[in-house]
DNA sequence: GGTTACATGTAACTAGTTACATGATTAG
DNA sequence: CTAATCATGTAACTAGTTACATGTAACC
């Protein structure tokens, strides 16, 4: 799980582990700080071949690698550093970029592996996505059934309260995801070029 | 979090291990065939001492815990059997009570946990609730608060649907729960008698 | 006579959290 | 000068899944 965020986010630029946090916190609302399983999972996906990396000493550290624009006064010399370790900088690899691909495709019964998926699917080409997005929901609509041909025996109201709630998030997440469906095909009807020519 | 959902349910009544399983489906909608986890933690919570365990020979199976109704002609014998092992059913102690109670009251921040929480509170003595039900209402508001000052930085469709579609659902989480404390305070205003004399 | 349901368990694996160790740099 | 942020890592723990092993009994 936890390589399918990070090879999905180092598609989009090279990263060293304490920024690749960071946009986990950000892009997933949970996964802790947890560089206790990202560390250990880098070097597993460098093991694998799936990813390379490059130690950046803190001398080298470039201006666009540093937070804003305002160039604050140089104090005692031009080349700053921001962190005071070698940083190491990892950046995905050719074979890394097949396994994202796969890892992008495997099952959708998980919430949060699909959450993942959804983030990084603009990585798939179109009917690969919509295939995707329909497992998704046909997984949602066998639960839905589940749900429905075994209701809730208790009589307790906090019991009967959470089914409620469950039945209503299962609705709003369908028709969610009928949305999504609906504008990736509605996408492949339209501008349907895969290699546009004539623009 | 097994340990709760064990001891909520076997506080309604003694169970063995395949029937606790069913009942864990049912209750969770996840919590898979997953022996694997419940096995252990039977065993753990008897260990611990939460729990004792009563062998209960095939032969020995009663007509009440014998699925439905309609009595089918006895073969062979009035005593039949339904299962070929013999079945151990567990019942909770009165140590397992109080750790019960606890389990009801800690943390609030895992999604999972309030659920089994919310499934078991009526267990809870009524202020014990309110204040579970507000912690939780709390952690929900930080969450809200948090995704509100760090909005979505990506232009990716995809991962702003996702976000709106987080955003619906705390919304919705939020109603809810308010919808349960408001029901809890009139509650206490209108029937607040613990110990109810003139009936 | 094969499939399903009943019933208990173990082993290996997946996935993530919490706490610790260590040290530099920066902002107030 | 002290708290926060940057930066990498390890160890122990929590929590659950998947696959296997084993056997009975009921259903069609």
């Amino acid at each position: 799980m936890l390589d399918l965020a990070v090879l999905g986010l180092l598609k989009e630029g090279d990263l060293h582990g304490y920024e690749l946090n960071k946009r986990l916190k950000s892009l997933v609302g949970g996964y802790a700080n947890s560089y206790g399983a990202l560390y250990p999972a880098l070097a597993r996906l460098e093991r694998r071949g799936w990813v390379s990396s490059t130690a950046v000493a803190p001398e080298l550290v470039t201006d666009e690698q540093t937070s804003e624009g305002h160039p604050r006064r140089n104090r005692k010399r031009s080349t700053r550093s921001k962190s005071g370790r070698t940083r190491k900088v990892y950046q995905i690899t050719e074979a890394g970029e097949d396994h994202l691909l796969e890892l992008l495709q495997e099952d959708a019964n998980n919430e949060r592996r699909f959450r993942l998926q959804l983030a990084f699917c603009r990585f798939l080409p179109p009917d690969r996505r919509l295939a995707l997005f329909e497992l998704r929901r046909a997984h949602l609509v066998s639960l839905q059934a589940m749900a429905r041909r075994d209701p809730v025996h208790s009589n307790d109201p906090y019991v009967r309260s959470l089914f409620e709630r469950d039945q209503e998030r299962r609705e709003h997440d369908l028709a969610w995801l009928d949305r999504l469906i609906a504008d990736e095909q509605s996408k492949r009807q339209s501008g349907a070029n895969p290699d546009p020519i004539d623009p």
